[in-house]
DNA sequence: GTCTATAACTGGATAGAC
DNA sequence: GTCTATCCAGTTATAGAC
């Protein structure tokens, strides 16, 4: 392979793996046989397995962060004094969605990756906090604004009913396309954009102000 | 030990093993050791390793969905013409989150374990389908009634975001815990119970039945 | 039913030639 | 940087004694 850093080539080939079947169902052999490199470039480059996870989680989680707090800067300061539940959650949502959508496999492999990252207890509370906290505080900074009264255990609870929804919503198992008899479709990632900001905005407004749930924006 | 079926007691040490690490993190010798059962009797009880991850999953989820199908039948009947989204949610979550209150060590690993196969695209897909479609078909009935005007694809995209929240809550990473710097606790059902059943029903309602939101029963 | 012994194999990792 | 050869710990699974 001319031209191609052998380095991204084996990380490619280890995210979707991992993706498909989380760190412990894949060989640093099936990876180095998949991208067509010999095995023990894979430790030449990376040290050991545990390395390559964490380099394959790494790489993507620090782009799509700086985007994310962008985002949702560029969003407050658009919005002004009219900043809205649903905007602040596509501001957060739109990096991600929009990945989706456009459909890159890699960027797909790694959705499928965090979720099942998120959903492990082995990895889960740690690595998630690690890489992604910053971003969901300035999430729920902006979610404060627009409902002043919140309790802050609240947005915590609500911000976990979020990351679940959107997690198995990238884990990309097939599963609403079996349930709905082919009537949905897990990779049709604009019709998951159009219901879910509203369904985690509602959510949301519900448990953090019920009072105010009424007015709309 | 006397007075233990040694099938159950290595279904208990396999279904903590499985949840924290997934099937591919757990080694039969491991089950074995941590129920001080000699490693050679686990094939002689269940044949192969995946033969005991099934029976795993397999055991509670048959106790779960008749108690689920009788708790929504029974809200169903109670409730008559005054049925709601939130009873509906409420009946088919119950079974689940008392026993998650109650703290029954076996039944939250498995919940664990459901929440960790359910985000993995190896078995998400297929096992969810294969155990759990009926309950969901059953809520859904439900829930058309409470919202005659509803589309069905809008009635599963929300279910997926059902399941992808209670899920995750169930996974008992300690995610939430360290975001909220201890404010909240992952283990504390009660508080995802009152928070859990007010946001999916209005993310449904807001969803499904855009118009009627302001009504709720 | 239970345990010992072992077959047959695969895993991560490395030393050292090129 | 790349690849061959290999170490060796650990894997599932089974045959066969008790």
């Amino acid at each position: 392979m001319p031209g191609v850093d052998p380095r991204q080539h084996l990380l490619d080939y280890a995210e979707a793996l991992f993706a498909d079947h989380g760190p412990h169902g894949v060989t640093v052999r099936e990876v180095a046989r998949r991208a067509r490199v010999d095995p023990a470039l894979v430790h030449y480059y990376f040290g050991t397995k545990t390395a390559l996870f964490e380099a394959v989680f790494t790489r993507r989680a620090e782009v799509l962060n700086a985007e994310r707090l962008r985002s949702m800067d560029a969003y407050a300061r658009r919005a002004g004094e009219h900043i809205s539940v649903e905007g602040a959650v596509e501001a957060f949502l739109e990096p991600i969605l929009r990945r989706s959508v456009e459909g890159d496999p890699g960027w797909k492999n790694y959705f499928r990756l965090v979720a099942l990252v998120n959903n492990t207890p082995e990895w889960g509370g740690e690595m998630m906090t690690r890489y992604f906290d910053p971003v969901i505080r300035r999430l729920l900074d902006i979610l404060r604004r627009c409902m002043p009264e919140a309790r802050d255990v609240d947005l915590f609870w609500c911000y976990h009913f979020l990351s679940g929804a959107l997690t198995l919503s990238l884990s990309q198992t097939g599963r609403i396309d079996r349930l709905s008899g082919g009537a949905c479709d897990s990779a049709d990632m604009e019709a998951l954009h159009r219901r879910m900001i509203p369904f985690i905005a509602a959510g949301f407004r519900r448990v953090c102000q019920p009072q105010g749930e009424a007015h709309v924006a």
